[in-house]
DNA sequence: CCTTGACCTTACCATGATTGGAAGGTTTAC
DNA sequence: GTAAACCTTCCAATCATGGTAAGGTCAAGG
């Protein structure tokens, strides 16, 4: 099986394969005397594994963990089970930020005449450099979400 | 008013000051002679306006649009506020993409029984390969979401 | 046996927003 | 007059992914 048929067979483009295996995310794959690079069906279900962890937002690093409790036949069941809490726990946080982003907006919008006069109070309340902030919880959290 | 000042004051680094000047976000700023960045007050409160919006979660782009608009003076509320809805409406639809992927991952945990017997089904259900796609449409729309 | 086309290889470039560093010039304060 | 703290530009790196180019390989058909 050839990389062409392993990215058909488990959604993983070649070029993205090929990357996968240079930052060992996956093993490095057998070769042909050619120097084409072989696969398994066991390494095809690694990929398989790995795009579909991606398409549910396991950071590369959260997957490269769950792919060695994948190979490790002696892998605990409590481990990726916390890894997947760890994760949705995660994602319920940014949830939470963007609601407050959207919840902010909605409210600027409403007292927003929506004509064409030019003031907006949009435009004032990003422009206000004032000290007050009041939002300062919500803004450091925001922030804080801007890593990665 | 050096470049230093302006980022203390404005809450962005001089060299994110710097960047935003060579993609056009921001116009360029004035020299001394001997070729430092001048910041006046105006041009500082732009820089407080970015750093904000970014904070909202505005793109680049879009924050340039913003920009352009706050810059004109017959600038027309209408357009703000479609901006900021619309912007609103794809942090919602994100949100609804994340939750599906909580809702997917607690239930997959709910059925791990997270001791060490190496079965958690969270790690079957990413290797199947099995072509029934009842998640067909959330997958899908999960492949998009990881567009930007 | 040779050509053609579809594959494979490596290597480099690009994205977007941001940070980091290096090498060198300027200003300020002691 | 010198040291520290600034500033300048340029170059590199990040992360996951896509693109392209130059060249090697394989299978089918003439």
């Amino acid at each position: 099986m050839n990389i062409g048929d392993a990215a058909k067979a488990s959604g993983v483009s070649a070029k993205l394969i090929r990357y996968y295996e240079s930052i060992g995310l996956i093993p490095e794959a057998g070769r042909t005397a050619s120097g084409y690079r072989v696969y398994t069906k066991q390494e095809v279900s690694i990929l398989h594994f790995v795009k579909r962890a991606r398409t549910l937002g396991f950071s590369i690093e959260r997957i490269h963990h769950l792919v060695s409790l994948w190979r490790d036949k002696e892998r605990a069941s409590a481990e990726v089970k916390r890894i997947a809490l760890d994760h949705a726990a995660e994602l319920e946080a940014k949830i939470a930020e963007m609601q407050a982003m959207v919840d902010t907006l909605r409210e600027r919008a409403a007292s927003c005449q929506g004509d064409h006069r030019p003031d907006c109070p949009i435009l004032h309340d990003l422009e206000n450099t004032g000290g007050d902030n009041r939002n300062g919880q919500i803004t450091k959290t925001l922030i804080a979400s801007q890593d990665r």
